[in-house]
DNA sequence: GTGAAAGCGCTAACAT
DNA sequence: ATGTTAGCGCTTTCAC
């Protein structure tokens, strides 16, 4: 087959022991051997073979992004590509690799998982929560497989990261609030999906602490699209609804209210100011372009590699929970 | 550590290669003992080392698909990922694991892509044109790794894919002319992306199926966005050039254009047909909504997996070149 | 500082 | 049909 460590101990005259020794930087090893062997692998154009290599030792410098196959549109494609680029960002800084799994979120793919977890070809796992359940968990400590989740969670007797949704809620609301807003609408997608609670949870914090009141009436669910949005902002002028600001929790639905405020001569944010979620390119193509809280996708996910990576280091078993920080981005649709 | 094929056979009374036979389904293995086997693996909670097997199978089940960071932003983000969902859907029918590297595009990288593809932890490799120098290809041969290159080349000496941009751009001219259009510009970023001239290619081709003339003053490269798109559509009424259709090759350019036809009374598509390509959440956000060329990059990465899967097979080294088809999406902006 | 040899967990002749 | 045993290519004691 290919050229092997035999190969190389044969063709500089030393045994295989001095050239592993050499492999792995051993400080116990002569200046001369060094050099020989050194040599011998450029002649032979000689790799150590990764497989041989983690069978005696191991360990296989790899790790596993899990993803979740039918939600990979949950906050649409980018959202894990983000995150991917930021664990293999963080991996590749420490030599490595990323495996990467798509898994249903069903029997077939729990039983993928299981075999992922206990063949022992990774040192370590990245999970979405939605994937995060008791028998998984279980079966991770059994294999004493380091992991981190990615998304909030009550139980913080393992490691997960997420996004600061809550926070974000709170800022948006707030950045209207100080704009003078006083009547503000929430338009969202399904109350299922945690993100969305968390920011309606911040949202609801800075009415609090403005001593404005939560209404009801205000709050627009099962928005999805610019279409959804646009027929919001319908029912509120139908209603007569006296808003005076809305919080988008997403980009295209944003777009879509605002276009039809301006479509009713609305002016934005003149008369209702709107405030939306991820600074993607369509935040640009609105007119006027949309204020945004930024989530930093790319950091969570080189966050949950960092982690993952000390606790694959730090037997201690010590967890970390943790929430990236969200930032806001005003731009013209805020005062 | 963990249980082991040895742990097995003493619990059920055989031996290892009888648990090894099951293992891999071989046929000559008594019922009795493939009983006696399957027993014991679920009392003890076997799964089989994957680096002790692929040591003696040589076989990893593992193929990479290579992304060169600095381009990551090269189509937006959303080009690799679906890519990989593609690449992903087709591996994981067949088993087999999908390991993910960013290299730059640069000595170093060059050296990470050399250690993979000499470390014998994947069976094959699909790599972006941008990275398959003469030099990666004489390691990738000589170390005989199957590939696949996703791109378009002249040299046909090896796999690689494409999507099929000439046939869009000449699927896109060609609507515009149907549509009466005769002076018809095109919007596009630079002209040293090889989609680009591909593109250009299919716009000449259906101009002169047409009998009509090229002019290069209907050409504006070096558009990246909506603001460029619009300054084009300026730069057209400025020079009172006798446009009557544009074709863009993004879109958000598209948008761009559109938007300032329209702030210019110029009525989409009435006067002014427009068509793009890709068909993303942007193109329904655009009034009138834009008509595009869809391009497939979910089937691009299935292709290219399916390629590489059937070329790992198949040994005796033919070479596959495809083009994946695009399809015309038409919406508002074109009659 | 270096080499011989056992071992990592599995597969595949070969023998029975 | 099943067991014995020699690898797969590397690491790591242990002895020199």
């Amino acid at each position: 087959m290919s050229v092997t460590i035999d190969d190389v101990a044969k063709h500089a005259g030393v045994s295989t022991a001095t050239v592993s020794r050499y492999l792995n930087n051993s400080p116990l090893i002569a200046k001369k051997s060094a050099e020989k062997v050194q040599h011998s692998m450029d002649v032979l154009n000689y790799q150590p073979s990764f497989i041989a290599r983690s069978l005696a030792n191991h360990n296989t410098s790899t790790i596993a992004f899990i993803i979740d196959s039918a939600n990979t549109e949950t906050y649409g494609n980018d959202y894990f590509l983000r995150i991917q680029y930021g664990i293999e960002a963080a991996l590749g800084k420490q030599g490595y690799y990323l495996l990467i799994i798509s898994v249903a979120n069903n029997k077939t793919g729990e039983n993928n998982l299981k075999k992922l977890i206990m063949e022992g070809r990774v040192e370590g796992i990245i999970l979405p929560m939605a994937l995060a359940k008791k028998s998984i968990l279980s079966m991770l400590r059994e294999a004493e497989l380091p992991f981190v989740v990615i998304g909030r969670s009550d139980d913080k007797s393992f490691n997960w990261i997420d996004l600061d949704n809550e926070m974000g809620g709170l800022l948006a609301t707030q950045k209207l609030i100080s704009g003078g807003s006083k009547r503000i609408a929430l338009f969202s997608s399904s109350a299922e999906k945690s993100f969305v609670r968390e920011r309606l949870a911040g949202y609801r914090a800075a009415l609090g602490q403005a001593g404005l009141t939560f209404d009801e009436r205000f709050i627009f669910l099962g928005c999805m699209n610019a279409e959804d949005g646009e027929q919001a902002v319908q029912q509120i002028l139908a209603k007569q609804l006296p808003i005076d600001g809305i919080v988008c929790t997403d980009n295209t639905v944003a777009f879509g209210a605002v276009r039809a405020l301006t479509n009713a001569k609305m002016a934005v944010p003149a008369q209702i100011p709107v405030i939306t979620f991820d600074n993607s390119p369509v935040t640009e193509l609105s007119t006027p372009k949309l204020s945004v809280v930024d989530i930093d996708v790319f950091q969570l996910g080189r966050q949950a590699a960092n982690i993952l990576l000390s606790s694959i280091e730090d037997t201690s078993g010590s967890v970390q929970n943790s929430l990236i920080q969200v930032t806001l981005v005003p731009r013209e649709s805020t005062r």
